[in-house]
DNA sequence: CGTCTCCTTGAACAGCGTCAATAGCCGTGG
DNA sequence: CCACGGCTATTGACGCTGTTCAAGGAGACG
């Protein structure tokens, strides 16, 4: 994927750039990520990027792979707050806070590529301009939002409704950075991770899927998922 | 309670002005906020202070009472979001983005005082002082981590952790108000407003609150509620 | 004293959890 | 090439937690 992780054309060739929170600006701000980029390294499956209650110094924006922010929970139970795809950068928050100290840890889902960054100096990049810094107001704000939408969905709907959400949330985000084809993408999350994000048990998401799948609403092969009737996904979405 | 809503003295009779997200600045930025107040007004109970999608260009800071924000959902189904108590600020986002439309409506729980402010206004007195804006990031985050620690509850709690962590909260959030007294304070909370904001329905909720009254871990008159054994109930709340 | 709102309680029910057993996939090593 | 172990998906039986529906009670207020 990624042939020379130390390659000076990195932020040229990246495709994700002019997608994300860089977005606007991406062409006139470009260099300017790339001078301040401190590292651009690769990390496993499963590795913590992110410990609980950290105060990191650094900012990671995910060049390559999925990773998800939860919660360890006693009784052995995790909550999945949110994944993060590729183009998100990691503890945004610090964005607005320095020293900021999440409650919750981030772990990589896939092996991940990330292009470091000091938290201040990417607060710098994102207050260049004026639409720059109005860009991170946007996604803060859309971030908030998504964590509304969560709590509704985890309080009053059923578990077809909750994960009827979450492909189409995923879809969502894939799709305004370009990363999905003809109502396919890739979907590398096990049924576990669904059962963490929307709070039943994994056997229990098996059968969930297995009816959506049944109900041709999605194709669902092991790290690729495609959306076979959308407004019917969205009427499960809405009405469960 | 408010005997005279036009009352010149009201900011210097606010009891609440110190331990609010003016706090740090409060006895310097006080009379600049009385100045830049447009009104004090009472509402009524159970009206829509917020509707949902609206772009407000005024704020309020609640002076008294409580409300909350809400989604309503297909088939009759509602979730709280949050409370709001004496001191905050409804719809803060707007000092963050202008224009803020939310995904959620905020409606009063009990008879309201608002003092009113234009929010270019707000965000000014925001700005006055680095303490003063580095007390709004604060509350943001703060605002941001509960909504994290709701999706856990919510997710992976039962139904006696979940409202034994409402319970924590809302006590938490008032005293640093200074309004809890003794383990005692103001609980305004219909079982069904405490139904819709833990996920679950007024029965079940009652059933719990009658066996948390019975295990002598708090104790709930109308409107009224008291902590009698605070690591009973943080016990119940943590392993719940 | 009647009405309204909210609390309380019961009985039947269902969605989802728990537990456990089986099966498929894939990389590894012999 | 095959055997093996590890991981994930799948499926079934069973039961708990919380829902649904409904009825009755208690306090507030005009």
């Amino acid at each position: 994927m990624i042939e020379n992780l130390n390659s000076d054309s990195a932020c040229e060739r990246c495709e994700l750039g002019a997608f994300t929170i860089y977005g606007p600006t991406y062409s006139v701000a470009m260099p300017n990520i790339k001078a301040r980029r401190l590292a651009i390294q690769r990390v496993e499956t499963g590795k913590i990027l992110i410990p609980e209650g950290s105060a990191p110094e650094k900012i990671y924006s995910i060049r390559s792979g999925w990773a998800f922010r939860y919660k360890e929970m006693p009784g052995g139970r995790r909550q999945i707050l949110s994944f993060l795809i590729p183009g998100d950068l990691t503890l945004f928050e610090s964005l607005i806070v320095s020293k900021f100290s999440p409650p919750y840890a981030v772990k990589s889902l896939t092996p991940v590529v990330l292009c470091t960054f000091a938290v201040g100096d990417m607060r710098q990049i994102m207050n260049a301009t004026p639409e720059q810094s109005r860009e991170l107001e946007v996604a803060v704000l859309g971030y908030i939002a998504n964590l509304h939408r969560r709590i509704a969905d985890l309080g009053r709907r059923n578990a077809h409704g909750r994960i009827a959400q979450l492909i189409l949330e995923l879809e969502g985000r894939l799709a305004r950075r370009r990363l999905v084809k003809n109502h396919a993408f890739e979907f590398p999350l096990r049924q576990e991770h669904i059962a963490d994000a929307t709070g039943l048990t994994s056997a229990h998401v098996n059968r969930v899927l297995s009816e959506l799948r049944k109900t041709q609403l999605i194709d669902l092969e092991p790290r690729r998922l495609r959306i076979l009737d959308h407004a019917g996904l969205a009427r499960v979405a809405e009405e469960g």
